[in-house]
DNA sequence: GTGGCACTACCGAAATCTAGGTAGTCATTT
DNA sequence: AAATGACTACCTAGATTTCGGTAGTGCCAC
């Protein structure tokens, strides 16, 4: 019986291609497809798939946030995740998140169809170049066994500030724009930037885009 | 006779899947792939591709300036840009470099088949999104009809300030990375941000990054 | 109902950044 | 030979950022 597969990507070239190779393999069925984070949560209830492949820079939910708010209200359900970036930082929040598989862009097309197979049956999956980064960043880290990541989420006017500020946004414009004080904004800033151990408005630029909280 | 096609991306899965999804072209030939800007002279020396689709962010060697010297070299060769960012500046200099056709990947994966065709007889074509971005801009500069951008390339130390920069590195880091004084990096920092119009350290990580100066 | 956490706000200090000026060297182009 | 442009470097000045502290409010959970 084949694996019933639900594809969740903002780029509807890369959706459409990935179905066309996707569908050649006989064990893996694609029942639909997502241009939007948004609407997962309905497009699983409708669909049951088995398997969600989920992109993580997607605009208006990111696919940290939607794997979690999906895995939470089906744990039936297994996630792929498939992103551009093979960051550390992105495996352990989506596998936190609840993610079974984690897959980078620039792997094989073959990776994703091991990796869609293996979360079928709830194994976890990590594509050997994610694998690698995993190890080195351990082997590096060495001493901090066990509970490297403090990895606070970001609360709700955080993740505002963040994006605005990815924006090209000072201080004093995002205090006005979102009707607080300059000297909160900072605050919020500081924070930030504690919480996700990035300490340039470089840094926290990319965190937001990979997240897909700004357009570019 | 079928239209010879080099594709060239760096995300190995998208270029997979994509050469399925042209395959089912009969139109439509696929006479190799590439990961990297660098290799792209050689391969259209070896392969003779009647259209070359390339990926703007490539690390190593961006799309642009790839495209610059391909079409510098081989004048009868179509490129058919291919990006995920609908940019006006983008699609302003891979025209100017020399691209006969833009695509986004967010469009469908029929509107490339359509770059192709029309690319292949020396024809431009613009998707519906891309050509609708530079309508809005055209008709919000207004008055400023023929030449809007000054569009100055950087120089050789400049992009190595913006690259660094969009590490995240600070003017003093940079200037010692460079075995330059803070205040030349400053200088530079000014110009970049003067030459491109762009004036927080944000908006200059954003175009680093699409431009795949920083791996992110 | 107390503790934790997000959100709000202010003070202060040091570092950095943005923006303006001038100016010399070097290579390429005209 | 002169001009252009890239690269180098210093000066000033004001704005912004980074990082430290304190502190009150409201909400949710234990």
């Amino acid at each position: 019986m084949s694996i019933r597969t639900l594809l969740v990507d903002d780029h509807t070239m890369f959706r459409e291609a990935l179905r066309m190779m996707l569908d050649k393999e006989p064990e893996v069925e694609v029942v639909g497809e997502l241009g939007d984070g948004a609407l997962v949560q309905d497009a699983v209830a409708r669909l049951t798939p088995d398997v969600v492949v989920m992109d993580i820079s997607m605009p208006h939910v990111n696919g940290i946030e939607a794997t979690r708010a999906l895995v939470a209200r089906f744990p039936g359900t297994r996630v792929v995740a498939l992103s551009a970036f093979n960051y550390k930082k992105f495996v352990m929040e989506m596998m936190e998140a609840g993610a079974t598989a984690y897959v980078v862009k620039s792997a094989a097309g073959e990776q994703l169809v091991s990796a869609i197979k293996s979360a079928a049956q709830g194994k976890t999956y990590l594509c050997p170049e994610t694998a690698s980064i995993l190890l080195e960043a351990s082997q590096r880290s060495g001493n901090n066994a066990g509970g490297t990541r403090d990895n606070k989420r970001l609360g709700r006017r955080e993740t505002e500030v963040l994006r605005l500020l990815a924006e090209g946004k000072t201080s004093p414009q995002i205090a006005e724009k979102m009707h607080i004080a300059p000297s909160t904004v900072d605050v919020h800033r500081r924070n930030i930037m504690n919480k996700l151990e990035l300490h340039t408005v470089a840094e926290l630029t990319k965190y937001a885009i990979r997240l897909g909280l700004t357009s570019m």
